[in-house]
RNA sequence: GUCCCAGUAGCUCAGCUGGAUAGAGCAACAGACUUCUAAUCUGUAGGUCGGGCGUUCGAAUCGCUCCUGGGACGCCA
């Protein structure tokens, strides 16, 4: 496929030079395009326009002087078309489109993937949800978001290290560990309010119960402070636990759980702000430190260690993240909550601060997402715990659905989430339509095999029509697809592209017959197509966590 | 007040490193099951791409500006 883009575009350009249009170097990079409408050939080029005024003469007459010089044999053209202002339609040579499905077949689970990322070492960092309670929606988009971008990185040749960053350290654990004191308290039966910060989610409630059965009323007798630390280290254990496991469940792993105490305990927060200090960015005032963000474009100067001698958050994110490129992280991906886009600008001025390129950190913002319930907003509301959990939506609406549901649309879009319509699981949710798709081809896949049909060879020829060129086309696509969605970090063309592809087999599926007992011959070259588009499907919905069932 | 995201068909959204007649799904309407799964398919209808100005041969796409909705602006995390 892209051999033969290449092989076109130097055909272009070399007829650009001959027909002596413009110098070399006044060439721009020729851009070639699949037009919507097949009318206008397989692919078009606007070189003509492109240079009209290097080359000083209409378009359409650029367009005549390019073709006339055209090596056809060259990249396989079959036809040539000047259309509208000037563009350059060519009609391909299809043959090249057959040799697609041996390669599918051949490669299997790995064909989509590509070496466009050149192994670049990329660290994403996503969820990283305090561990004080359950994950709700927006944790559940923003791991379905992430993981798929993993994947999709990870299939387009990048290194990837998947990250989940514990806030262990600050007042939330704190926070923490006073709810579950009051939770124990409670569960004994004892009048014990909860804190004013609290958390308090049913999961606490849960902590709480869990330590009267295991410990009865024994905790009580500890000292104030042995048992403060208690609680803290139960609390923290338990949810870091079941995060996990939820997550682990969800389909979402990580590489690397990173915990901010151990920030502190290896003593790694000074000294990034003593590097800061080294280069100059660091001053001292009103009894503060503050950080000179503004040298970097920041609104203002930001503090790094309060009055009383603590640490503000900045400080350490900034050790965080200059522990990460010290592990020779190239791109460090950040995948943040909407509410968190204020905090880029400073994160960007500590990254440039530590001598890298503002660029090296990416972060990718993911927009809030609505709950809908009988048609009304559902108000979420942490201080009352009221708010949708992760788990209770898997085992409500499926996981299959949420992955898809969740990373279907550009994640810088406001998601509303419609519990009932997720619920009902009717074909509004277009993840059956996918998923259907690949199961009817396994049941005519289990039909060919069960009468006996050998398709290991087979004559491509004997199934050509336009619905299955259409599929093969379709199919050509993916490695772009997914190339295409690593760079841009843009996951939702995954279920676009998969979605796609599916109506183009449903389709393909309504208009002929695959296994016909009285043209042995084509329904080999049927099948094998068929297997073709059952493995790309597969691949797809494999990079965004969403399994491909073989019977529905 | 400053910053971020969004505004495209009745609804939910693609398309945005500028290209040809702006695309899907749902809803509406008309059809297709004696068939390898109808969770499907085929067709019809539906749009001043929030408004204005500008750049360009060409703007949903780029720039400026205004309007509307959501969010963020702590020596909290």
């Amino acid at each position: 496929m892209q051999e033969m883009q290449e092989n076109l575009k130097s055909a272009i350009k070399q007829a650009v030079l001959n027909a002596e249009l413009a110098k070399e170097e006044e060439i721009p990079a020729i851009v070639l395009e699949q037009p919507k409408d097949k009318a206008h050939g397989d692919y078009a080029t606007n070189i003509a326009m492109q240079l009209a005024r290097v080359a000083k003469k209409a378009p359409r007459q650029i367009a005549d002087a390019i073709i006339e010089k055209l090596d056809h044999t060259k990249a396989s053209i079959k036809q040539v078309e000047i259309a509208g202002p000037g563009f350059i339609n060519f009609f391909m040579d299809n043959s090249y489109l057959t040799n697609l499905i041996p390669t599918i077949i051949e490669q299997g689970e790995s064909y989509g993937s590509s070496n466009a990322g050149k192994s670049e070492k990329v660290q994403v960092e996503f969820v990283s949800a305090n561990p004080t309670g359950d994950l709700h929606l927006g944790h559940a988009r923003g791991a379905s978001v992430g993981d798929s971008l993993c994947n999709i990185l990870q299939k387009a040749g990048y290194d990837v290290s998947r990250e989940y960053y514990i806030n262990d350290a600050g007042n939330q654990i704190n926070n923490l560990a006073l709810s579950v004191e009051a939770r124990y308290n409670q569960a004994l039966g004892k009048d014990f309010p909860m804190p004013e910060d609290g958390y308090h989610g049913a999961d606490i409630i849960k902590i709480g119960e869990d330590l009267k059965a295991q410990y009865g009323e024994s905790l009580l007798e500890k000292a104030p402070t042995e048992q403060h630390v208690f609680f803290r280290e139960y609390g923290l254990k338990y949810e870091l636990a079941k995060l996990a496991k939820d997550l682990e469940q969800f389909r979402v792993t990580f590489d690397h759980w990173f915990s901010e105490t151990s920030l502190y305990e290896e003593d790694k927060v000074v000294p990034a702000i003593e590097v800061l200090r080294e280069k100059g960015y660091i001053y001292e005032q009103d009894g503060a430190t503050w950080f000179r963000s503004t040298d970097f474009g920041d609104d203002k100067d930001r503090v790094l260690i309060k009055q009383d001698g603590s640490y503000t958050y900045l400080s350490p994110d900034i050790a965080y993240h200059k522990n990460k490129l010290d592990r020779g992280f190239e791109k460090l991906i950040n995948i943040w909550g909407a509410d968190h886009h204020g905090y880029i600008p400073r994160m960007r001025a500590a990254i440039q601060a530590l001598g890298y390129d503002a660029d090296t950190l990416e972060v990718e913002i993911i927009q809030m997402v609505n709950l809908f319930e009988n048609g009304e907003k559902v108000k979420m509301s942490k201080r009352t715990g009221k708010a949708v959990t992760l788990r209770e939506l898997m085992e409500e609406v499926g996981i299959d659905a949420m992955r898809y549901f969740f990373v279907m649309r550009s994640a810088d879009s406001h998601l509303d989430f419609d519990m009932d319509l997720a619920k009902s699981q009717s074909n509004e949710n277009p993840v059956y339509y996918v998923q259907y798709a690949h199961a009817r081809i396994c049941t005519m896949l289990k039909q060919a095999e069960e009468k006996q049909i050998d398709f290991t060879s087979y004559d491509q020829s004997l199934a050509q029509s336009e619905k299955a060129e259409e599929l093969l086309k379709k199919l050509g696509e993916f490695s772009q697809t997914i190339e295409d969605a690593a760079i841009n970090r843009t996951p939702h063309r995954i279920p676009q592209y998969l979605f796609d592809l599916a109506s183009s087999l449903h389709s393909f599926y309504n208009a002929e017959k695959v296994i016909k007992e009285d043209a042995l011959e084509e329904t080999k070259a049927k099948l094998a197509l068929m297997q073709a588009v059952k493995i790309t499907i597969h691949n797809g919905l494999k990079l965004i966590g969403v399994n491909a069932p073989e019977s529905m």
